[in-house]
DNA sequence: CTGAAAGCGCTTACAG
DNA sequence: CTGAAAGCGCTTACAG
C-alpha cells in the first residue's frame, strides 16, 4: 500500500468567491449582496433573484471570519457547566454543536469546578475575552441568579436548561421532570410495588426537587405512605448512589423497588444489589432517570425515563443564535417543553408479596 | 428572590485594548507588537520587555477574528470520526478542546456514518468550506490512506491517533497497545488462568490487531496454546460483545477468564455472565481495555488498561496547532507514544482449578 | 430600493 | 532589529 503522495500542484486551485465577485456578476454593489444575505426584505425582488443566481453559480459562501470582524458578533456561543455527568455534558454539547453547525456558529466550553469557587474569574474571562455572543446555562448554573445576572449585565443573552424556576425574562428549555417522575412512580405502583425506595439527586439541581415532587405526588395519589427510611439523599454520582443503595438494601423490610433520580445512581443501585447477592428484577426492581449510555450496559438493562438531552442542547443553541442581535427578547420564546418517554427495559418485575 | 434586574448602564464600559493601544503605550509600531506576539526572536530584548509590559498593563488579548482574517489561518481544527464509542469520542474531544483553548483555536466536529458512505461529501465540505487549519484523525479514518491523501492534497495538515501502521510523513500519537495487551494477558496467566477467552475488536481499527497480537504473543511466550473456539470476533460495541460472551460462556470447558478488546465489550461480558448466573470474579474473571466510564459502573468494577485518551486528544491538537503554517513537518515530531497502565479493580480473581 | 466610503484589528510583503 | 502601507472580506452608518 503506497501511502501518501506528494501534494498536488495547486496552480489551478480556484480561489473562493467573495462578495465582490458576486456583486460583479450580478451587476450590483456588495452592499446589495450583503442585504440579500441578511434582510432580503429591503431589496427589490428582481434584484434578489439576480444576486441569488450569482451566489449559486459562484458557489459563494460568506466568510464568517470577515463577517465577525466587520459586524459586532463573534459567532461563538458558550456552554458553561460544572458538575453534570460527562454523559449529560457531552449530549448537550453534541446537540448544541448541531445547531451551531447549521448556523455557522462555534461552541466554546467553559467548565467550572464543582464548588463554583472559580466562577468569578471564569466569568470575567468570558465577558472580557473573545466576546461570546450568548451562553447556554444548564444546571446548576441556571439556578444561580447572581451568575446569570452577570451575563445579563454584560449584555450576553442566555438560555437556561431545566431551570428550577421559570422566569419570564429569560428563555429556557426543559422537560416536565415532575410529571415524568410521577409517571415512573405510578408505573412501579401498578406493578404492585408499595415499599419503594427513592434516591434523591443533587440538592443544587432543580431537577432533584421536581423528580422527588413527582414521586411524592404519585405516592399520595395512590394513598401510599412514604417511609422516611426509604428516602436517601444522593448527589447524582455513581458513588453517592452506591452508598444510598446499600443503606436502602439494609432496611427492614427491604424495599421491593428503588427509584434513583438519575441513571448513574440507578446503575450503582444495580451494582449494590449484585454485591448483596440480590437478583434483578427478581429480588429488586430498579429504575432510573435520563437514559444515558449507562442505562444500556447493565444486566439487566435499565428501565428509565428518556430525557431528550441532545434535543435540549440543540434547541437551546438554536434559540440563542436566533436571539443574538435582536433588540430584545420578545414574549413568545419563553418556555420550551420537550417530550420525554418512559423506556421499559429489563430492570423491573411485578412485585409478588410473600403470602 | 428578586431575579434579573435591568441591564447596567454601559456608558463607562471599557473598550477592549487593541494592538494599536499597546503600540502607543510601548512607543513602538503595531508591527513590532505583532512580532512580539508571534516570533519574539526577531525583536530586541529590551523592546520585547517594553511591549510585554504594555500588554500586561492593558490586559491586551489579541482578537482572533482579526488575526484570522488578516492571516491565512482560520483558527479552526477539525476532529473527524465515525464509529468510535461516544465515550472515546468525547474524551478525545475534551482533550483537544484543552489544547485549543490554550492556543485560541476552535474545534469543529465532523461525524461520519459508520459505513463512511458520506465521506466524499463531508471532505468536500471541509476542504471547500470554512477552511480548517488542520485535522485530527482517529481510527478508523487514520487507516484510510485515500481519505488522508485528500487532506494532504488540500494542504491541510493532519495528525493521526492510534494508526494501524506508522508513516514517517505524518505525525501520530498513540500508545503501545500491543504491549499493553501483552501485559494484561500475562497478568491473567499469572493468576493461573489458562483457558482465556478473547473478544476481538472491530477489524477496521488498527488497535484490534495490535491488541490481539499482544494476547497471542504473551500466550506463546507462556507456552499456552490458544484454542480457536475461545477467540470471537466483536466490533467494539456492547451488543457485539454480549453475543461473543454468550458464545464463549457456552464452550466446554468454559474459559475461566475473558479478555475483551475494549471496555464496552468487557462490560457486556459481565452482563452476559450475570445473565448466565455466573458470579464475577468467582466463576469468571473479565478484563477490558480503555478505562472509559463504563469500567467504573459495573459490579464488580472492571480491571482494565487505562488508555490516555484525553491526553492523546490534547497532544494531537497541540502538535497540529504547532505545525500549522510551518513550512513542512520536520523529522522530529513523528511518533508520540503515551504511557498506559493496568488498573486493577474487582473483576479478576486467581483461578483455582477444580481438583 | 440601492451605493460609495470607512473601518473592524490584525498580518503580510516590502523597505530600510 | 523596526516601521509605513496595503489588504483580508465583510458590515455599519450615511447618503441619495
Amino acid at each position: 500500500m503506497a501511502l501518501f503522495y506528494l501534494k498536488k500542484d495547486k496552480t489551478f486551485m480556484k480561489k473562493k468567491a467573495t462578495m465582490q465577485d458576486v456583486a460583479d456578476l450580478a451587476q450590483v454593489s456588495v452592499m446589495t449582496v450583503s442585504r440579500v444575505l441578511n434582510n432580503k426584505s429591503l431589496v427589490r425582488e428582481r434584484t434578489v433573484k439576480k444576486v441569488l443566481r450569482a451566489i449559486e453559480s459562484l458557489q459563494f459562501k460568506p466568510n464568517t471570519v470577515a463577517r465577525s470582524l466587520a459586524g459586532k458578533k463573534s459567532y461563538y456561543i458558550g456552554l458553561i457547566y460544572s458538575n453534570p455527568s460527562d454523559a449529560y455534558a457531552s449530549q448537550l454539547l453534541f446537540g448544541a454543536l448541531k445547531s451551531c453547525q447549521k448556523y455557522g456558529y462555534n461552541i466554546v466550553i467553559e467548565s467550572l469546578n464543582e464548588d463554583l469557587k472559580d466562577i468569578d474569574s471564569v466569568i470575567k474571562k468570558i465577558i472580557g475575552g473573545q466576546s461570546i455572543d450568548g451562553m447556554i446555562c444548564p444546571p446548576p448554573i441556571c439556578n444561580r441568579p447572581k451568575i446569570l445576572q452577570k451575563f445579563i449585565d454584560a449584555d450576553i443573552p442566555i438560555v437556561r436548561i431545566s431551570p428550577e424556576q421559570k422566569c419570564d425574562k429569560i428563555p429556557c428549555v426543559s422537560m416536565d421532570e415532575k410529571q415524568a417522575a410521577y409517571d415512573m412512580t405510578t408505573y412501579l405502583i401498578n406493578k404492585n410495588h408499595r415499599d419503594i425506595g427513592f434516591i434523591m439527586g443533587h440538592p443544587d439541581h432543580g431537577g432533584s426537587k421536581l423528580r422527588y415532587g413527582g414521586f411524592q405526588e404519585s405516592m399520595a395519589d395512590n394513598n401510599i405512605k412514604i417511609k422516611d427510611n426509604l428516602i436517601q439523599q444522593g448527589y447524582f454520582s455513581y458513588e453517592s448512589g452506591f452508598k444510598c443503595a446499600e443503606i436502602l438494601l439494609a432496611q427492614n423490610p427491604r424495599p421491593s423497588a428503588i427509584f434513583a433520580s438519575n441513571d448513574d445512581m440507578a446503575v450503582a443501585t444495580i451494582s449494590a444489589a449484585h454485591k448483596a447477592g440480590l437478583s434483578i428484577p427478581g429480588d429488586l426492581s430498579v429504575v432510573g432517570f435520563d437514559d444515558t449510555v449507562a442505562a444500556g450496559i447493565t444486566w439487566p438493562k435499565l428501565t428509565t425515563i428518556h430525557q431528550p438531552i441532545l434535543e435540549m442542547g440543540e434547541l437551546a443553541a438554536d434559540i440563542l443564535i436566533n436571539h443574538i442581535g435582536k433588540p430584545s427578547i420578545d414574549g413568545e420564546n419563553r418556555g420550551h417543553i420537550l417530550p420525554y418517554h418512559l423506556v421499559e427495559r429489563g430492570s423491573v418485575a411485578a412485585h409478588k408479596p410473600k403470602s
